[in-house]
DNA sequence: GTCTATACGACGATAGAC
DNA sequence: GTCTATCGTCGTATAGAC
């Protein structure tokens, strides 16, 4: 955690009807103007908050690897072996994307270099590292069959990702909760020993 | 083929313009200037050829979904079991996205919701059906494990299309096409009977 | 069918009072 | 720190000549 992050209340209020409105409209059919409107906050505080409508977006983004890090990081604490580990990632995915379909929808589906070119795409990101740090460490105790570590990552969470794309695209009817096993079942076989 | 769709080389000029800038800048980076600009045609013939910007981009995204389905249908006549389909499908999509990486990066990376919220999003579209169809069958003839149809798609070409992602997002170094044999290897464990 | 020129609206961003 | 009012720009779309 390279910096604590207090936020005040204004920039928390401007900063989660943002979240709302990139992902109804998306981000270019969403003006600051909405955003001021929506949150009932003048424009002018918003660009005294944040330096300008990408600050906006680049903030939100920040918020949510950290806050899915951090999630990640206490999953590795709370289970020893890769098959635990991921099996808890992927249900930890699941209810993310059942109770902030929001959240899930912002990380995976906004295409980030089109209006966050400075910042590193949602594959690149520190989530995804720890991600595939997890089958590493699989790899070395034995669990996961040796093979290249990115076609192993992108196999055991590949079917679990566009499960989530799935779901929020209307596809599915059921909370993505009940197919974990399921889910599992099948992605762990794609990797295990 | 509902049409047969053949279209004048004006058109086939503002189309290829079009993905070229619309993958590169995205399409609300791009402005219909821009598109006339680069494809060395103008602006009023652009609005003569297609209704608005809203109706380049339809046009170009039912051409590729219908090269796709073409593609795909090509494939599943000329392979029996599920196992050489969808295997021969995951081959398809790793060379598109060699050999025209803009293709597969407007397929998959655009969200289309965001600028055609008139067309069905990727995930429903025909060629995603046709993927889940030779799934079906492949659970049908008992070379594939039963179980949610759903489930078993997106576990096999889950893996695959996270590859391409990545791969897209240079995340990968070395071409998708000598990563075939490994990503089959775990996606056909994730199915198999 | 293709072009140039232009109308018009919207949006990002700032100024400056409180 | 918050607000309102405003400016300037840019982009979509159209008009109308050739």
């Amino acid at each position: 955690m390279p910096t604590p992050k207090v936020l005040g209340p204004t920039q928390e209020q401007i900063l989660s009807t943002t979240l709302t409105l990139f992902t109804r409209k998306g981000y270019f059919n969403t003006s600051v103007h909405d955003i001021g409107r929506e949150s009932g906050v003048s424009i002018g505080s918003i660009y005294h908050h944040f330096k300008d409508k990408e600050g906006v977006a680049s903030a939100l983004y920040k918020r949510m690897i950290e806050r899915m890090s951090a999630e990640l990081e206490t999953i590795k604490h709370a289970h020893k072996s890769a098959h635990d580990r991921c099996r808890a990632v992927i249900q930890l995915l699941f209810e993310i994307t059942e109770t902030e379909p929001e959240v899930m929808e912002f990380m995976l589906y906004a295409k980030h270099k089109e209006f966050l070119p400075n910042e590193t795409p949602v594959c690149s990101s520190e989530p995804f590292r720890i991600m595939r740090e997890l089958v590493k460490e699989g790899m070395d105790t034995g669990e996961i069959r040796t093979t290249d570590i990115m076609v192993a990552s992108t196999c055991l969470f590949g079917g679990a990702i566009r499960m989530i794309t799935s779901r929020l695209d209307g596809l599915i009817e059921k909370p993505l909760t009940s197919y974990v096993d399921d889910v599992w079942a099948c992605s762990w076989k794609a990797v295990a020993a």
